[in-house]
Formats: structure tokens, C-alpha cells, sequence
DNA sequence: GCCGTTTTCGGCCCGACTGTTTTCAGTCG
């Protein structure tokens, strides 16, 4: 039983224990221990194997650790398998229809039989719905209309996708005459991987003015709401935007209220509300006094409660708050810590740009140093190098190392790991190579222990330096692979192997609870772009982002390192092995 | 069901909006 199933099981009760109108305490603590399993960096099964106590974590107590062993042991569980049988089938379809709640969806099971989507939209057409008590004609056809437009949409769209429109729409507004603050909040700013809809928030002089100019903007589809101080809106994509704004004093409570995450908030209310404050968007009320006290800004909000800012990144509810307090909180990865990119290509494998054109447009970023790693050629990827196509392109990489001032480029390779984990060029040109990239690009569906077999022994190679996009996943288009990322982990920290954390949208490979397990275990990280045109390198930000929700300082990322630091690392790297 | 520098019992985050209502339940973020 993997983390995000054994998580889904616990939501569904916490859904069921809600339609049948349980202690709202418990069904709170059921969707906790939910989110606090969905996001453990290691597998729960195998954190029992090695004895550990779940109780020890948050939210986990002895009720539901005994749930979570359960499922484990048996991959059943009794008390889940009792709620659902008593209750009619279909409620949890009808819950993921946005407006319906337990209450809800129990009586349209219930009164009306109602156990399908399509049923629901059936029974509203034919008006049955507007009667039920409660329910009227209007509500009737909300839900009618959330039905279509949720046919309509995919749920949660990668954060890749949505940035563009973010910047586009920030850059029409921001310009108004009055505004002075304009920022996304929510999951974009705190860089998940995926989002369900996109928050913005402000301040101007006239918010009336802006939100006016929020709706008519040409990428709005539709206007779902419109106030004063509020908007919400379909975009031409099907995501939906809101935009609030705020008084300039109030900025800062609002911002932090509107980023999240839930369950960062609720842990921080809790705290704060045993010293007598009441935290909300408008600001910090003492409870004795009355008094509400307004923040401009998020850094005097957490300074008022005595903590340390907090980057938004890891606003997750995972032990920030408590550091916070002692002023431990870690200074993360920036973007001004990336010395240089040590996975990129060129047009002579897949890339779109030469080798020259890339080297400047690094150089232009101030990096002092490139990896140019194009493909090889084994596997019938786009012109990807053989043995004697790989040696002129070291020539060519050193010919224009020696012109170019400023920044150093190292040869290097991203070979194929074959399906029984031998690499696709021979051990002899791999040595001559300053860096060499391992992944996985063919034979995706191997299973999870032929597959793990296949990359600990790449790993085992004295040759290599990195592995690539450890999971192979697309998001939304492609699951990862098979691969038990605990033994990688194991293997990688034991041969003094790096992971790559790759930038690339559609990737963000490894994910972030994966870069703070193998953190956690001591393996060192690079992020690189997989760059295929000079564009790319600025993609360099989101996995920046995954390493902040990874926890990681600069000290955990190879290429945060000067040149010289990571040259001998390499170099160090092979002369252990050769001893050892 | 969880949790404890007020507590092993008695608490548990906060507010807005909507639609249906003459005071509020349900849902959402």
C-alpha cells in the first residue's frame, strides 16, 4: 500500500464520517492525518518495516496508527469497508461536484436515489433538485452549471502551464494608475507542482478600478463573481482566477492568509490562539483587548508572533513553525546561488541552439560554468551522439572553451541507461568526459524491482555523475516509473552519486518530498534545466522551487558550488572509486 | 481522533458568500 492511497483512504473516511454527521473534530483529524501521510518523504510501509513509531508523527495517534498498520499488514481496513457499506454507493462521486457538500450529497442519495453525475444532472433537468427542501431553483442550477464546467476541465493544471498566464495578467494590471501591490498567492506562490486555480492579490488607491479591469481582461472567459473588493473568474484555459484586494495597512495578513498552505495557517491560528490572538486576512486581534492590529507586510505579521519569516515554499505544516520560533529556519536555495547548469543540450542531438549560442546565452546569466550533455545515440533518440560524433563534439566543446572568456564548459554526455542498466556508450570515452548524465529513456514499464536493479547499477558505474529525472515522469501525462527511490537513495549516498532535480515544467523530477528524503540521507543535488534552447535556462526557477519545498540550502546543491569545488568533486568521486 | 510551558479532559482556525431563509445551514478557501 503506497502513501497517497492509504492518504485517500483516510480522506474518504473523514468524507463518510462528515455525511454522517460525526463529531466535526474527528472528521478533522481524519483529513489531517490524510494530508500529514500524502506528504511523508518515506513510504509508511517501510518506516514500520524498520520499526519505527507512527505516533511519533503529527496528527498520528493511537487510533489511526493502528488504522495505518492495518492497511499495511492486511491492505484492508475494516472500519473504512464498514462506513462505506452503510452509506448509499456513489456519495463520493457526487462530493467532487464543487458546491455539494456531505449534507448535500447524502440527501440527493438518499431522497432522490441519486448514486451518479449523470443521474444528478438527469434528476436537475427534470426539476426534481429545486424541490427538495432547502434547495431551490437557483441552487439547482449552480450545480447543474459546476457539472459542465468541471466536464469541461481537467482538475489541476502543472504549474508550468499557469505561470505564463499568471505573468501575462500581472503585467496587464500591474501598470494601472493606483495599484502598488499586485502578487500571486496560494499554491503558485508557494511553487506546488500542480495548481487548482490561480489567487491574486492587491492594493491600489481605486480596487473598484482594478477589479473592473481584472474582468474585462481578453483572456476571461466568464465572470463567476463581482465585488468591490473581489473577483472570480473562468480563463480561456478553463483555470479559474480571483483577485482580492486589500487596504495597503492590511497587505501583509492577507498575503500570508491567501498563501497558505491550509494546513500551515490552521497549525499557526491554534498556536497563536493559546496566547490570545486572533489571526485572520484583516490582521491580528488580541482576544483580551479587542484590538485588531494591521500588517503591511507578511515579515511584520510573523514578527508580531514572535517568529521568523517564513519562506512560503515550506508553509506545509512539516516542523517550519516550530523553527520558526527557535529562529532556525534554514536560508534556502536562490536563484542567485546557481553557479552554472550542468545538464543542457544543442543541436547536435535534440537541442535547438549550438553549442556557441548556448554558452553565451549561460554566460549572460553570470554562470561560471556550462555541462553541454547532449544524447546518445543508441536508443534512436534525434540525433543522439555515437562514440565518434561524441568525440568531435568534446573537440568542438574544447576548441570554444578556449575562445570564450568568462565561463568554463565541460564535455560531457546524458547516456542512455539500456533495460538491464548497462550504459549505451562504452566506460573508455565516458572517462574522457568531464561530467557524465545517466537516465532512463526507454523500457519505462519495467517493474519496480527489475527497474530499481537497472538504476542502482548505473548508479555502481564508475563513470557516472548524475542521474537524470529519476522517475521519468510527464505530469499529467506520463506516471514515473516504477522504482524503489529509497534504495536509489541509499545508492546514491553511498557512491557519492548526485540527483538531479530537473527544471523542466512538465518534469520537476525528483518531486519535493523526494529532494527532502534524499537530503535527509545525505545525497547531493544538482538542479539543472535539461535546457534545449537558450529560453530554457530560466526555467532554472521552478526547480529552484521544488528544491525550497525540498528544504535545501545552498550547501546541498552541486551546482551552487564554484567551479573549482565542483571539478574537484568529480574528480575526488572518481579517485574513491578507483581506491575503493 | 488528537493533544498538552494553563489541560490526560476538554478543548479543537477564521471568515465570506450563497441561497434560502425571517435567523441560518451549507460550502468553500
Amino acid at each position: 500500500m503506497k502513501n497517497a492511497d492509504m492518504a485517500g483512504i483516510f480522506e474518504q473516511m473523514a468524507d463518510f464520517l462528515e455525511i454522517r454527521g460525526e463529531n466535526p473534530f474527528k472528521i478533522r483529524a481524519y483529513r489531517r492525518a490524510a494530508q500529514v501521510i500524502e506528504h511523508l518523504p518515506r513510504e509508511v510501509a517501510t518506516m514500520l518495516a524498520e520499526g519505527e513509531d507512527l505516533k511519533a508523527l503529527p496528527g498520528i495517534g493511537e487510533a489511526i496508527a493502528s488504522k495505518m498498520a492495518e492497511l499495511v499488514r492486511t491492505g484492508h481496513l475494516v472500519a473504512w469497508e464498514t462506513l462505506r457499506d452503510s452509506l448509499p454507493e456513489g456519495l463520493s462521486t457526487l462530493l467532487e461536484i464543487p458546491g455539494i457538500g456531505p449534507k448535500t450529497a447524502y440527501r440527493l442519495a438518499t431522497e432522490l436515489g441519486i448514486s451518479s453525475v449523470d443521474e444528478l444532472e438527469q434528476a436537475i433537468l427534470e426539476g426534481k433538485v429545486a424541490h427538495l427542501f432547502r434547495l431551490g431553483d437557483r441552487t439547482a442550477q449552480n450545480i447543474l452549471h459546476s457539472i459542465r464546467s468541471m466536464r469541461r476541465k481537467d482538475q489541476r493544471i502543472p504549474l508550468g502551464q499557469a505561470l505564463p498566464i499568471v505573468e501575462e495578467i500581472l503585467s496587464a494590471l500591474r501598470p494601472l494608475p493606483g495599484v502598488r501591490n499586485l502578487v500571486p498567492a496560494g499554491s503558485l506562490r508557494r511553487f506546488r507542482e500542480t495548481l487548482g486555480d490561480i489567487d491574486l492579490m492587491g492594493t491600489a488607491d481605486n480596487p473598484e478600478a482594478i477589479i473592473r479591469s481584472f474582468v474585462s481582461l481578453p483572456q476571461v472567459r466568464e465572470v463567476l463573481a463581482q465585488g468591490p473588493t473581489k473577483a472570480s473568474v473562468i480563463l480561456s484555459g478553463g483555470l479559474q482566477a480571483d483577485l482580492r484586494m486589500v487596504e495597503h495597512e492590511a497587505f501583509g495578513s492577507l498575503l500570508q492568509y491567501f498563501t497558505g498552505s491550509r494546513q500551515h495557517n490552521i497549525a499557526l491560528r491554534t498556536r497563536m490562539q493559546k496566547k490570545g490572538l486572533k489571526l485572520s486576512e484583516y490582521g491580528i486581534t488580541d482576544t483580551v483587548t479587542d484590538r485588531l492590529e494591521k500588517f503591511s507586510t507578511e515579515e511584520a505579521f510573523y514578527a508580531r508572533l514572535g517568529l521568523q519569516y517564513i519562506p512560503p515554499e515550506i508553509r506545509e505544516d512539516r516542523g517550519e513553525i516550530d523553527l520558526a520560533e527557535k529562529k532556525a529556519i534554514p536560508r534556502l536555495v536562490e536563484r542567485s546561488d546557481i553557479r552554472g547548469d550542468l545538464h543542457v543540450h544543442t543541436n547536435w542531438s535534440d537541442g535547438a541552439a549550438s553549442l556557441e549560442d548556448m554558452a553565451r546565452a549561460a554566460k549572460a546569466l553570470g554562470y561560471q560554468y556550462l555541462a553541454i550533455t547532449d544524447h546518445s545515440g543508441g536508443l534512436g533518440i534525434a540525433g543522439g551522439l555515437n562514440e565518434e560524433r561524441l568525440l568531435k563534439q568534446m573537440q568542438a566543446i574544447r576548441q570554444l572553451d578556449e575562445r570564450l572568456e568568462g565561463i568554463r564548459l565541460l564535455a560531457g554526455i546524458e547516456v542512455n541507461i539500456l533495460a538491464d542498466g548497462r550504459l549505451d556508450l562504452p566506460d573508455g570515452i565516458l572517462s574522457r568526459l568531464d561530467v557524465v548524465v545517466a537516465s532512463v529513456h526507454s523500457a519505462l514499464n519495467q517493474s519496480e524491482a527489475k527497474m530499481t536493479r537497472r538504476i542502482l547499477k548505473a548508479l555502481e558505474n564508475p563513470h557516472v555523475d548524475i542521474l537524470a529525472h529519476p522517475t521519468c515522469r510527464l505530469i499529467g501525462q506520463r506516471e514515473p516509473i516504477a522504482v524503489d527511490l529509497e534504495a536509489v537513495f541509499q545508492a546514491a549516498a553511498q557512491h557519492r552519486k548526485i540527483l538531479e532535480i530537473n527544471s523542466m515544467p512538465d518534469r520537476l523530477d525528483l518531486q519535493d518530498i523526494s529532494i527532502y528524503r534524499a537530503r535527509e540521507l545525505g545525497v547531493l543535488l544538482a538542479i539543472d534545466t535539461d535546457a534545449h534552447r537558450p529560453e530554457h535556462f530560466d526555467l532554472v526557477r521552478f526547480g529552484i522551487g521544488m528544491a525550497r519545498r525540498g528544504w535545501c540550502r545552498p550547501a546541498h546543491i552541486l551546482n551552487c558550488r564554484p567551479l573549482e569545488e565542483v571539478l574537484s568533486y568529480l574528480k575526488r568521486d572518481e579517485a574513491s572509486r578507483r581506491t575503493g
